[in-house]
DNA sequence: AACCCATATGCACATAATTGCATAGTTAAA
DNA sequence: TTTAACTATGCAATTATGTGCATATGGGTT
């Protein structure tokens, strides 16, 4: 399972708290690979019992304590030794594809709207690519850290646009169903 | 859960065994939605309980006994209200991106090797995508259910494609890391 | 004053999915 | 002749994910 290094890869930027972590799987490395909070924190306790990251307290006065989490040496060749090994395909399960190819047994009015949801979404996700893209990595000299990022990133955007063009030929396909 | 309505959606073609929906589920809408056998049997189950598949089991000499599966009314109807809920954006899992996201910790051969086989996997699938395309598809009159499968395809298509350059790239790209 | 939002961590329960196993006969290839 | 592949169904155990809740405080809005 990549969930654990996943949050390896994030700790290896900076010692984060399980908040932290959280938010990041919200954003940037969710990108890639989604995680919600709960799901963060029981890996944290495994990874911390795998001896892969360490944890300490940090007091803070109104809030609760943060926990921050480092990665350890340990971790380090867990990563290591896990990016040597095959990845998975990722399973696909996309509800919206399996009402397009049921299309005699649904409501249409309802599957164009939903398609609609869909477009909007991926332009939200490109427009954030783009931003990220311009902000960090344009016009720059790029780390070997960064370059791998901006790869990522790269695919993701030539993803996201591709996924709006087939979102809008869909529509346009759909209007034109029956006719 | 939409594997409840991806099998419903198969029965409405004709009724099936178990047996063969999971070979579906490993072709056609497994391309929209993938399913083991073991999935299957345990959906089928509940499905018939549920009320909406009717099951008979069909005498066979030698092999086991098939038992086929037929949607009844309220399946057909259940199908229906699915169709307008709201359909949930599927939930990105790539490793294989989470690795390139974490170009400086991992074993750069080892990578671009998987890069390299899910390259040729994406260009099966395209394969697969172009056959059925031809077969059934192109240069006929469809009807409503034939063109909705016709959209998901045609989706399918560009979306392969699209990662196919897509891995092509990030193997140029990954070519010219630390130069 | 009442309410929501952000910070911060986590339990408990429920559902979903994967892995490995079990059974059992037929057909075709090595 | 043994081996493998295909047909056909399913249980058991484990792992992964999702949903709802619980707690605690500070800051800003209505």
């Amino acid at each position: 399972m990549a969930l654990a290094e996943a949050i390896l890869v994030c700790l290896t930027d900076r010692p984060m708290s399980g908040y932290d972590l959280a938010k990041t799987f919200d954003a940037s490395i969710g990108f890639f690979w989604r995680a919600s909070h709960q799901q963060v924190y029981r890996e944290l306790a495994k990874l911390r019992e795998r001896g892969l990251v360490k944890s300490s307290e940090i007091e803070q006065s109104g809030k609760p304590n943060r926990i921050v989490h480092t990665i350890t040496t340990a971790g380090k060749n867990a990563l290591k030794s896990w990016s040597q090994k095959p990845s998975r395909v990722p399973s696909v399960k996309d509800e919206l594809l399996v009402k397009l190819y049921a299309l005699e047994h649904v409501d249409i009015p309802a599957l164009r709207e939903q398609l609609e949801v869909r477009l909007d979404h991926h332009r939200a996700i490109l427009n954030a690519y783009h931003k990220i893209k311009e902000r960090f990595y344009d016009g720059k000299d790029l780390t070997i850290s960064e370059q791998g990022k901006h790869i990522a990133l790269t695919m993701g955007i030539r993803s996201e646009k591709e996924m709006i063009k087939s979102y809008e030929e869909a529509l346009v396909m759909l209007g034109q169903v029956g006719s």
